[in-house]
DNA sequence: CCTTGACCCTGTAGTCGCTACAGACCCCAT
DNA sequence: ATGGGGTCTGTAGCGACTACAGGGTCAAGG
């Protein structure tokens, strides 16, 4: 199978492909006569449970992790569990930020009250503290 | 005042300070005999506007159009209503995408029943799909 | 007077996870 | 033989910093 072909497949860009490549992620896969790169089936796998923990927000180094563990099935899954939930728990951090920002926004926002910039509350609030 | 007194003031890293200088968010500051860069109230006044709006999420892109309209108080505030209320719009959209994010991993995770990688249901969830 | 140490200078490269080329090569259909 | 689509390598760019290296400046203490 060639690049383009994985690329539609999973959803994935042909550069990132490639990236993953480079940086150890996909394993370099054998390559045709012409040079083309030629993916098997569980390069695909590999590639799709990559999108797929990126999707959800993984960064590089837990997907490295969590496939290097995927290699050894018979330790103990305590390893992905602490991962997963150190991953959760800093979504849930991320979220609380976001949630204060957006009240803040709100907040600023009803201050407007139209008029010049001179009076903006929006501008007032910005330089303040 | 030189750049380690605005930093501190400020909470600002040194090197941002210069950064903001170097891509024309701060003004380049006049200069003392040994070439230290010295800063006016007015500048800190100006950093702190960044520092703020940055806190609250904005762009550098957008600071620049709010700085700018800073300069220009006679005009109508609707510009500046407008960039912060598409910001609270993306804001407010990355609040969804975290939210699902969170309600995803949390599913995951409760599947968790320990055991071998082999059958981690973690390691199955990022591998469907 | 000299040294020490804290601060400051410039310039460049690294971070993360891609994305976007340029310029070349391969392959298949017409 | 030609055209166009795919692929190749290598490099640079994004955003918003951060982290040096290798030097200069300045005030206090010995």
């Amino acid at each position: 199978m060639k690049i383009g072909e994985v690329s539609r497949i999973t959803g994935t860009n042909v550069e990132t492909v490639r990236y993953y490549e480079r940086i150890g992620l996909l394993p370099k896969p054998s390559r045709t006569g012409g040079n083309y790169r030629s993916y098997a089936a569980q390069d695909v796998d590999r590639l799709k449970f990559i999108r797929h923990a990126r999707g959800l927000g993984f960064d590089i180094a837990d997907i490295r992790s969590l496939l290097d563990l995927g290699e050894h099935p018979e330790r103990d899954c305590c390893e992905v569990d602490q991962i997963a939930t150190s991953h959760l728990v800093s979504v849930e951090n991320k979220l609380r930020q976001l949630e204060q920002l957006q009240q803040e926004l709100v907040r600023m926002l009803r201050q407007c009250r139209g008029g010049q910039v001179a009076d903006c509350r929006i501008m007032l609030t910005l330089a303040e503290r």
